[in-house]
RNA sequence: GUGGGUGUAGCGUAGUUGGUUAACGCGUCGGAUUGUGGUCCCGAAGAUCGUGGGUUCGAGUCCCAUCUCCCACCCCA
């Protein structure tokens, strides 16, 4: 296939047929993130690629190695956000949103760019819904987040999803666990594959994330972040599972969760599917106390998480949930010649004007042929003008489903009276 | 980046040991003696057989390369 016809690796249409999922899934995440209190924010679709560097982490594979990066004409490095966190912290800060009424909550869809080979529920650009709350350090706010999460879960009506959450303390404790995994995985130096022998010194709580069957094994008796957690972090940990427990949200403490994102602190959360093959996880997130000060605000705090919508709706598809069916037109108007049609035309406009979905030919087809496209594209109701209609200003609505006629004068009643067969249907 | 699989009209497929104008179903458009759709019937449009090389008198069929998509590793949403 010619290039120009061809769309880029790793990219997707979402086309017209299939819209409505994502209606569905846009407005019920929105819906729930505003009784939350989130406000939405629309962040570049680019930044600075020095945004992502400092607040997604230098040493990350995203940054390492999946950005779309690029120099723009007058040779500044922009890159594709590979997610959305980093911009909504940059937004924040540059318009001052930190200093106004605490906590800020928004939300957000946006779409993402990584250069990744592609697989199911892995896509170079991809869409996610996302939730940033600054400026407060309170468990409570863990729980919160969590919580709206849970709840878009919930509403979209997905099941099997699991929730799991740990900490993974702040930079204090976490240098200790470093210090004490490094110890323990030392001793197996001369067994460490390759890239765990980088972990050992780069990154220490990698090493728990090795597929390989012999990292794998060392790792049930490798010390646990949980046992090495600061006063303030274990107590923060305890009073987020208390108010989860509150909230009656299920989930399971994984001590081996490490994200990949720098930014995290303190609670981390992941919620997993087993229903769409190996990229299970179709929703995270966690804190990140110290992301806005590294991106350059003050000290302040931060949580959120990501949604990745393509996942979610994959495991609506497996499990045959419900999406909100697509609207129908509402009336098609036939027509059998010029004269006629600039008749329908105009009451077409009419209706248009008061909200209804009603059309009538705009290609010249025959009346059988309009007769079969408004059967096509199931209109709810149909009906034909000609000459006769057009003198006595009278017609006959015909319901597709089963060819029941009504008589109706095309009068100012007609809006009305069209409005109120339509509601009978639903 | 590394493996395995894949590639014929919009979609789903057939294509016999390589042999003349690549077949079928669905879909699309039209018609079925110009005022009523869905079924049935008829017809039409639509494919440089992923792309580029090579072997051969001759390649959708064989060989090589390349790309795509799918699955997995890795990573992540």
């Amino acid at each position: 296939m010619e290039l120009i016809t061809k769309r880029p690796r790793g990219t997707e249409d979402k086309l017209p047929k299939d819209i409505y999922k994502w209606h569905t899934i846009e407005k019920i995440a929105g819906d729930v993130a505003q009784c939350y209190g989130c406000k939405e924010i629309r962040t570049p679709t680019f930044e600075h690629t020095e945004l992502f560097q400092r607040g997604v982490g230098d040493t990350t594979d995203v940054v390492q190695k999946e950005m779309y990066t690029f120099n723009d004409k007058k040779g500044r490095s922009i890159t594709l956000k590979p997610e959305g966190t980093a911009g909504a912290v940059r937004a924040a800060i540059e318009n001052g949103l930190l200093n106004d009424a605490l906590p800020l909550k928004t939300y957000y869809f946006t779409r993402c760019f990584r250069y990744e080979a592609p697989q199911s529920g892995r896509l170079r650009e991809f869409n996610q819904f996302g939730v940033e709350v600054f400026g407060t350090y309170s468990p409570a706010s863990d729980a919160e987040v969590i919580s709206i999460a849970y709840d878009v879960i919930e509403r979209l009506g997905v099941e099997n999803i699991s929730l799991e959450i740990n900490s993974i303390g702040c930079p204090k404790c976490r240098a200790e666990y470093h210090k004490a995994l490094k110890e323990y995985y030392s001793q197996f130096k001369d067994q460490l594959c390759g890239t765990c022998l980088e972990r050992l010194e780069r990154n220490p709580m990698r090493l728990l994330d090795c597929k390989s069957e012999i990292c794998k094994s060392f790792k049930k008796d490798a010390p646990l972040i949980t046992d090495y957690l600061c006063e303030d972090c274990d107590k923060h940990f305890t009073e987020v599972k208390e108010r989860l427990d509150l909230l009656g949200i299920k989930y399971t403490v994984n001590p081996l969760i490490v994200r990949g994102l720098d930014y995290y602190t303190n609670t981390v959360f992941e919620f997993i599917s087993n229903d769409i093959g190996s990229q299970g996880a179709v929703c995270a997130g966690g804190r990140y106390n110290g992301l806005v000060e590294e991106v350059g605000g003050n000290a302040t705090a931060g949580l959120g998480f990501a949604m990745g919508l393509e996942r979610m709706i994959m495991v609506m598809e497996n499990q045959n949930k419900d999406f909100m069916p697509d609207k129908k037109c509402d009336l098609y108007i036939a027509s059998f010649d010029d004269e006629s049609n600039k008749y329908a035309m105009k009451l077409v406009k009419q209706l248009r004007d008061y909200g209804f979905w009603a059309e009538c030919d705009v290609t010249g087809r025959s009346f059988k042929a309009q007769m079969k496209y408004a059967n096509k594209i199931n209109a709810t109701y149909c009906m034909v003008i000609g000459g006769e209609e057009m003198a006595s200003s009278q017609a006959k609505l015909k319901r597709m489903s089963d060819g029941e006629e009504t008589p109706v004068k095309l009068d100012d009643s007609f809006v009305q009276r069209l409005n109120t067969l339509i509601m009978e249907i639903v």
